[in-house]
DNA sequence: TTAATTAGTACTAATTAAGTACTATATATA
DNA sequence: TATATATAGTACTTAATTAGTACTAATTAA
């Protein structure tokens, strides 16, 4: 499907809750009693993020825990689904492993997919985390259509 | 994860034998012999298809078989992913079922993800199947960032 | 009537995602 | 140095989703 998993919806409402505090070192306990998320689902995501990503900075010990690494407005949707969801690719084209591309013939498709996953990866890495936990101001991203150099029919 | 499933890319191979022979019904049968899918997957994605979108007509019987309802061009990835994915929504925010949005103080996202579901979704509806299809030609749609009304940082 | 075809549905297998648990390592502080 | 509190890493189990298969009914042309 073209959805998120449930991982990266909880990465944004743990990242968002520490974007609340920046340079404090927020403990994944502290972290889930603000969220409501359970505790051991709390302790992954913050593990795949620090191991996925460059968005947060961690200490052990005795108030030790998470903190980001970088301001919430320049934190992108993409790089927090890059790091939950893996890389943005729409087809498995690509991936070598896929029985359909191995066979090149069939699949006629060539590398067409892959623009269409980098025109949603550029969407999305115009959207900031702040973005999207900013209740006050309208959403910021305002679509346009994209520049077309086909022609019309 | 943010990727389309496997019925969606061969949707899109089936969708595109189709598009070489308009107003051609063609059974899916030769489908399964011109591109090298199963039978039983071709049968099944067709019947998705048909069932799901606008996209195809169908005629049983012998020389039946389907055919596309509209011009490649005229038919967008969106639709398609549509048909085979379900409704574009990256986060399951406005799904009731979902148990995280049911206790709306801690999803303090609102509605912003909804916001950059129209944004992939219209994205998605500026390519056509036919641009997906055509190899001589460059890929129609030049990705321009989006108009920002956010104060720049 | 027959052969070829789609329509509909139901079931099983495979894959992926989510949830849980445990052990090792690090740190502040009494 | 002992202890309480953290993260780091990994492995396992369960749940959910996707893919694949099979079968029967209905339709159509010849």
């Amino acid at each position: 499907m073209l959805k998120l998993n449930k991982m990266t919806d909880y990465a944004v409402v743990c990242l968002g809750m520490l974007a609340r505090k920046p340079d404090h070192f927020m403990s994944a306990s502290e972290l889930s009693k603000e969220t409501g998320l359970k505790l051991y689902t709390v302790q992954k995501i913050l593990k795949v993020i620090l191991a996925k990503s460059d968005l947060l900075k961690a200490e052990r010990g005795v108030y030790g825990g998470y903190t980001l690494k970088k301001k919430s407005n320049n934190i992108t949707v993409a790089e927090i689904i890059e790091a939950l969801d893996g890389p943005i690719s729409l087809t498995s084209c690509g991936d070598k492993s896929d029985s359909l591309c191995q066979s090149s013939d069939i699949c006629f498709l060539g590398g067409k997919w892959n623009q269409v996953n980098e025109i949603i990866r550029k969407s999305l890495n115009d959207i900031s985390l702040d973005d999207l936990l900013n209740f006050d101001n309208p959403f910021p991203v305002e679509y346009e259509k994209p520049m077309l150099n086909k022609t019309m029919n």
